[in-house]
RNA sequence: GCGAAAGUGGCGGAAUUGGCAGACGCGCUGGACUUAGGAUCCAGUCCCGCAAGGGGUGGGGGUUCAACUCCCCCCUUUCGCACCA
């Protein structure tokens, strides 16, 4: 065997590794444990494109190398295979969805395999797998069947306190009243507080796929799957009470190794805020008000607002005394009570109008503000004044309370709208002189142009013009008037502290076929109809299954498509009638749990085996796309949490820390015309694109690989023409695993010679079979014991290696590999400790290559089981070195100096040095900087 | 608009704590070997300059003996959120 052959290495190790399981993993309590985990793909029709790798090579080369290093690795892979595509595709061509999924799935497998990636297959999943959707439907059950105790104190693992958990739905303090009046009361009551729950809500209906969305799967109006318009209409759907765990949410990502920005991605996505809810009077001042304002000093303030009031929320309580008018949201339940007979008609045009625009619409509209005034007036509770009620679509029902006191003074929002409409604007915040002088505006002129100014302040300053008999908030900074008159509301019994989220509750239901059906059973009523009481499918029952359908068209109405399937939806639970819920989940709901499945995934009787969780939870790297920063790893944790509440995991987090790979760019070339020119018709040539056909010179331009562009690179394509190590190691050597960077076909070609300089450093090449180099040689014979320099820079290589694998930084340890090649390949005797070394070294990151390597080293077994080498710390320092010399900062001479030189040393080197000596001749020495081990720099002048 | 990240040769990118900017690779130039080279090997390659020397890490300012690195202002690009009171 001559010549490097990656395509006839590759396939015999990788029959190899899977033929002795070289990579399963089993529990070994006597080396530490180490869980690393590629977010998993989603089977597609186009499979892999040079992107997809990125994440699983980086993870490969780390496992590989750990296992080395004597961890007992968990690395896994499976496939999220539920989801729109295939039932697309279904609903196009009548395949089922089940068949082209396997398809796809076979298909990636293959192209996974290909790369040599150190997986245990024996763990292999698919979301779709009869066996896992039975556990996904048994966690839905589990969180059926928990409600949130807010008040519940508790002690977490790391030995904090805590508040708030989830808790068996048995525990639910049930009141006397609900009690008494039977078990059907009990079971609502019930109903009301379980963390999968169904409720009316305002969901996001898209037509084109037939289905309601989450929020996070709608992206500026439209579908993120189809971009298909969305429309917002009120159904009755399952949810998740993920608000539940908002603040959990929040607080556990300081225990997690995650990078900052998606960190504060979730945190903004939760979008905690801290503010106060304050009641208006629902009328003008007169004798009503006062009644109401005593009645308030005497009771306090209640926790559901009574018939007078309106509730509003704020984070800025601290202006109420420049709330000049109130907003409410057009679906806000009041509107109807304190809309004036002659305002009625323009009131409810105006609330048809909005809920008839799609969200595309709204967000459209933004900015330029609309609204009615009801007719209706309310007081402000600090001021006495009577303050007009209006109504508006930039106050939306799904936030805070659905209704706001506004500050047109001191909020943007309503400041363009008082200023739209007329209404009056106060100062109550004294900005500070910069942005008073930004406006140009006097101090004492502010309260008096507040209107005319070009925007509103918005921030922190002084209280103004915010006084009364019983309260003053004039002169004190924002955060201590917000404390002031939060303690006044409490005491008048109009308003408490309070916090809101952006967070919504998850909308879990899906009117789609391909997805784990909801296990929950619909009592009938008298007449045959579902009734509002559910029950879980029982256990024994798990998993529900889908049934076979040939007509997968979504039916345009909630039941979604199970509905057709009637013998299906009928069944009955001792003797009893039931109907079957006939929505799916979404596609998250699989991919929430499959890192825990992973620790035991064969488990006929349990979704994991306790001391197998303990063992390998938590994943101690999980790697993939930024595109997931909050969609699947917030939902993922919420699930988390809720099996930590119940008992059935040992972390309060799934994963430890996370790293996000670049996404992969790839570079598109377009003739004069700007036509796309495909790679196989271009011929790259002195730097330049040639167009085989026209010769025409072509520009490139780096861009997201799509589709519609035409520039996707299937990961067969480097794969075919130069095999899994080139690949592998060119997709780590382009740069860092978190950035963005381009494909280039001509980069590989480096590395593919690397590849080959390191087969002919230690490989004879002109030999018919595999046979070492002849100046390769073994330790015995002349010239087989290392010189100092060979020493040096061996384990100079080792030490960098180590450390950058260790830090995942790929591109710069096979930087380090490819010196150390040059540096061999032109010594005449490369002692084979040396060669050993090397290819061990380069082991995790181009395993085939190494292992015929090693057999060449003459290895009869795999080196998989090798332990990663040790470096001896003396040969990676030299003892002479060379000093950089600066004359004020600027590199004037360099000296030669031993590594070990004093600084008086190095300072008379540095001086009497010749060219140093002609530069300062015109000039005093003021000082003289000393560095040992790295430089002298001569302060003159 | 708000939030975050990033700007270094023709290109991808290197540069522990502030200490020789441009490692390594691509591309390019010259040479060797060769029937041939888009294989391989050797040499060169930040910019200006024959050289001495000078300039240089998006732009401007600052701290420092010394700044790609730290601070302030600005510009550009990418990503996320987007009427959340």
């Amino acid at each position: 065997m001559p010549r490097y052959d990656p395509h006839s290495i590759e396939p015999r190790w990788q029959e190899y590794w899977e033929r002795n399981k070289t990579f399963r993993a089993v529990e070994d309590t006597s080396k530490p444990k180490l869980y690393v985990l590629d977010m998993f793909p989603y089977p597609s029709g186009e499979g892999l494109h040079v992107g997809h790798p990125e994440g699983y090579t980086a993870t490969d080369m780390y496992t590989r190398y750990q296992r080395m290093r004597g961890f007992n690795v968990l690395h896994p892979m499976g496939y999220d295979a539920f989801g729109l595509p295939a039932e697309q595709y279904a609903i196009e061509t009548g395949t089922h969805p089940g068949a082209t999924t396997e398809r796809n799935i076979a298909n990636i497998r293959r192209q996974i395999k290909r790369l040599g990636f150190s997986y245990d297959w024996d763990r292999e999943l698919a979301t779709t797998d009869t066996d896992y959707v039975r556990w996904t439907q048994w966690i839905f059950l589990l969180m059926y069947e928990t409600w949130f105790d807010p008040d519940a104190e508790w002690t977490d693992p790391d030995g904090r306190r805590r508040r708030g958990r989830g808790r068996p739905i048995d525990e639910l303090p049930v009141p006397p009243g609900v009690r008494a009046q039977g078990e059907e009361s009990v079971r609502r009551h019930r109903d009301l507080f379980r963390l999968a729950y169904q409720a009316e809500a305002p969901v996001n209906w898209c037509a084109a796929l037939g289905t309601v969305l989450a929020d996070e799967e709608v992206i500026n109006g439209r579908s993120e799957r189809g971009n298909h318009p969305v429309q917002r209409l009120p159904l009755r759907q399952w949810m998740l009470r993920i608000t539940s765990y908002a603040d959990r949410l929040v607080e556990d990502l300081d225990t997690v190794q995650w990078p900052e920005p998606i960190k504060e991605m979730q945190r903004n996505w939760v979008g905690r805020s801290e503010g106060a809810e304050v009641d208006f009077f629902a009328g003008e001042p007169g004798p009503d008000y006062a009644e109401w304002r005593a009645a308030r000093s005497r009771r306090g303030y209640p926790d559901q607002p009574d018939a007078l009031s309106i509730r509003i929320y704020t984070t800025r309580p601290d202006t109420l005394f420049g709330a000049t008018y109130m907003v409410l949201a057009p679906e806000h339940p009041l509107v109807d009570r304190l809309t004036s007979p002659e305002r009625k008609q323009e009131v409810d045009a105006y609330r048809q109008r909005v809920a008839a625009m799609s969200e595309e619409d709204r967000i459209t509209g933004r900015g330029e503000k609309s609204g009615v005034f009801t007719g209706g007036y309310a007081t402000n509770p600090v001021t006495d004044e009577m303050i007009p009620i209006w109504i508006a679509d930039y106050v939306l029902i799904s936030y805070g309370t659905g209704a706001i006191m506004a500050v047109p003074g001191h909020d943007q929002r309503d400041f363009e709208f008082a200023n739209k409409f007329g209404l009056p604007i106060r100062a109550v915040v004294m900005p500070p002189q910069s942005w008073l002088q930004k406006m140009q505006v006097r101090q004492e002129d502010y309260a008096g142009r507040i209107g005319s100014l070009s925007e509103a302040f918005v921030d922190e300053g002084q209280g103004m013009q915010s006084e009364n008999e019983d309260v003053s908030l004039d002169g004190l900074p924002t955060p201590e008037a917000k404390k002031a008159i939060t303690r006044w509301l409490g005491e008048s019994g109009l308003g408490t502290a309070a916090v809101k989220y952006k967070l919504r509750d998850w909308l879990f239901s899906r009117q789609r076929y391909w997805g784990e059906p909801i296990p929950i059973l619909h009592e009938l009523d008298a007449d045959g109809k579902p009734s509002d009481l559910t029950v879980p499918v029982p256990d024994a029952e798990l998993p529900v299954t889908l049934p076979e359908m040939e007509d997968f068209k979504p039916t345009g109405h909630p039941g979604g498509p199970l509905e057709k399937a009637v013998s299906w939806v009928h069944t009955r639970v001792d003797g009893r009638e039931m109907r079957r819920e006939t929505n799916t989940m979404p596609q998250w709901a699989g991919s929430c749990w499959y890192y825990l499945r992973f620790c035991d995934p064969r488990n006929e009787t349990l979704a994991w085996d306790p001391a197998k969780e303990r063992h390998w939870m938590p994943v101690d790297l999980y790697v993939g796309g930024a595109e997931h920063a909050v969609l699947h790893l917030l939902y993922a944790r919420f699930w988390h949490k809720v099996l930590f509440d119940r008992g059935k995991v040992s972390t309060m987090e799934p994963f430890r820390r996370l790293i996000n790979q670049g996404m992969i760019l790839s570079i598109t070339y377009r003739t004069a015309e700007g036509r796309i020119v495909p790679y196989t018709k271009i011929d790259f040539h002195e730097g330049k694109a040639i167009h085989t056909e026209t010769g025409e010179e072509l520009s490139g331009e780096t861009e997201k690989m799509s589709k519609s562009r035409g520039n996707v690179i299937p990961v067969d394509v480097p794969l075919q023409q130069y095999g899994a190590d080139t690949t592998r190691l060119y997709e780590m050597f382009m740069g860092p695993i978190e950035d963005t960077k381009p494909w280039s076909m001509q980069g590989v070609e480096g590395i593919s010679r690397f590849l080959n300089r390191a087969w002919r450093m230690i490989v004879d090449e002109d030999a018919d079979e595999l046979r070492l180099n002849s100046k390769v040689v073994p330790p015995s014979g002349p010239e087989g014991e290392p010189t100092l320099e060979q020493l040096r820079t061996l384990n100079k290589t080792l030490k960098a290696v180590t450390a950058d694998l260790e830090a995942l930084r790929f591109n710069t340890a096979i930087s380090r590999l490819m010196e150390f090649v040059n540096f061999f390949t032109a010594q005449k005797a490369r002692p084979a400790v040396c060669m050993e070394r090397f290819v061990l070294m380069l082991s995790p990151l181009a395993p085939h290559l190494a292992e015929e390597l090693w057999l060449a080293m003459g290895h009869s077994d795999s080196l998989a089981g090798a332990r990663w080498p040790d470096f001896e710390e003396q040969y990676t320092r030299d003892d002479m070195m060379e000093v950089p010399v600066q004359i004020n900062g600027r590199l004037r001479a360099r000296l030669l100096a031993s590594s070990s030189a004093s600084r008086e040393e190095l300072e008379q080197a540095a001086l009497s040095d010749p060219k140093i000596r002609k530069h300062l001749e015109n000039s005093a020495i003021r000082k003289v900087i000393v560095v040992p081990g790295k430089l002298v720099n001569i302060v003159a002048g």
